[in-house]
RNA sequence: GCAGGCGGUCGGAUGGUCGCCGCCCGGUGGGCGCAAGCUACACCGGGGGGAGGAAAGUCCGAACUCCGCAGGGCAGUGUGCCGGAUAACGUCCGGGACGCGAGCGUCAAGGCUCGUGGACGGCCAGUGCAACAGAAAACAGACCGCCAGGUGGCCGCAAGGACACAAGGUAAGGGUGAAACGGUGGGGUAAGAGCCCACCGCGUUGGCAGUAAUGACAACGGCACGGUAAACCCCACACGGAGCAAGACCAAAUAGGCAGGGAGACAAUCGCUCCUCUUCAGGCGAUGUCACGUAGCGGCCCGUUACGGCAAGACGAAGGGAUGUGCGCGAGCACAAGUCGGAACCUGCGGGUAGGUUGCUGGAGCGCAUCAGUAAUGCUGCGCCUAGAGGAAUGACCGUCUAAAACAGAAUUCGGCUUACGGGCCGCCUGCACAA
RNA sequence: GCUGAUGUAGCUCAGUGGUAGAGCACUCCCUUGGUAAGGGAGAGGUCGAGAGUUCAAGCCUCUCCAUCAGCU
């Protein structure tokens, strides 16, 4: 299954759905997937976008942000489990720093988005077994 | 050897561990097929390839694609010494003239040699522009000046001297400017002046050399023809427009377009028929029966249940009445109410969106050699295949050379130009130092 | 990727090749008991950068830089 995220629709949807986090170097949105809408198939597994605009450098330092993100991700995508999009955002600063500091911010970020994704599925399961889930992530997931 | 300038060329290498994107081969599974086999899908294994000299800026030129197009002209845009190269070019090569720098030479200039630079046709077709300064800025003119002679008075014994005035002569000197109807030297003169002479510049003519641009030479002229065309313009030549997000093919859902079906029959009763009422003609509806369509259920041509076939869909004739508007003193007359649409559903067709496939890399290609040419380049032969993605592939870490490499990332493809760039190598020129 | 447009004072904009301007904003003065308005004076510009043409360039030509917009 491809890890990446590539429609721009799914971007929206994300970008829509959450509010914007922020790491030392990176900042990061993340949503859960909604149930599989009947006879269109869904994804499984985790997925992650990049974003890289053209005020953070030439096409060459862009480049290169991309590839040491891309590498960072390939080692800490095990830290996600459940089916989630997360969108990266870096800075200028992840042209120039340590490779492995850039690598700890990155599986930090993983780990607490798959945190925050065990706690909304868990508060989803218990309200939705009795009345309408009053949470937001829940009702988002209507389709 | 060092420093500087110009041109050419290379654009980190190599080893290890993980990882990315195409291609090829083999295997397994899936799919199709009676089979042989095929395969655009998934996985595994192996092999091989994977950014640039500027990939950049998008400044020119082409290929390719679509649109337009009888033919010709005008307008517009671009190019602009000559010859050659090329698919083409505003590019490249060679040559010429001109500018700049250095050296040699000269009293000085002209000149010679080397290097170097550039959009280098035409102001003897026409029109325009030139602020300020200056007397004067364009078929020239005279401010301060200079000048023999004339007239006037003054000084002086005289020779003559200085002054003023009018009419002239002159352009050497002063001064302004970016630019003032040739420059230097000599003669000449009242003062001057191509007025005359020498050299230079310029122009005309002539033949000579050269494919040509042009060059050198001779004779003559006697200075006229100032600058600006990256001012309008003239001359010569070239040019249709848009661009791979061009274009081609396949094509879902939803909405919408077009065509056809839906839009049948029968009997009686009760109704409707356009502001309203009455009558007539025609038409229509509801209820009923049968047939039909759609959906569901039952295994089925069949049965059964539900729904559907629309504003009670025509618009004609005669007469009476009400309302509104206009006209009319009034009686009254005229006009108006309101328009033409077809439903659910089914079938077919065409356009077309998302999405997919293609265009997409073998080409005016690269390397080597021979030959032709001063060269750009071309002919021939041999060898090579060298990214082709589609949110977009080359990375991370550790070594060594060696220290951390500079500018920087293909997106339809080529030929150029321009701009950015650490360092290495090669060639040419200049200067300095050292040695012989 | 392709195609266009624009850069002038702190801001918004003018500017036929001949000394760079307007409005608002800023500073000082007058006016007022004080403020605003009004009047007067003043400061503020590498005309995005660099070359070229010209006697002379904000303007003409070329090359760069930056910003904005359109095509999907």
């Amino acid at each position: 299954m491809d890890h990446r995220l590539c429609q721009h629709a799914d971007y929206q949807r994300v970008y829509k759905t959450s509010r914007k986090q922020f790491g030392k170097q990176i900042a990061y949105f993340h949503v859960l997937r909604g149930v599989p809408v009947a006879g269109r198939e869904v994804a499984r597994g985790p997925r992650v976008g990049l974003t890289v605009p053209k005020a953070l450098g030439k096409a060459v330092d862009r480049n290169r942000i991309k590839r040491r993100l891309r590498e960072c991700v390939r080692g800490a995508l095990s830290l996600l489990t459940s089916d989630v999009d997360v969108i990266l955002h870096p800075r200028r600063s992840v042209l120039t720093t340590e490779f492995a500091g850039l690598e700890r911010e990155v599986a930090m970020i993983f780990r607490s988005v798959q945190a925050a994704c065990d706690r909304t599925k868990n508060a989803a399961n218990r309200a939705g077994s009795e009345v309408e889930p009053a949470q937001r992530v829940p009702a988002v997931q209507q389709p």
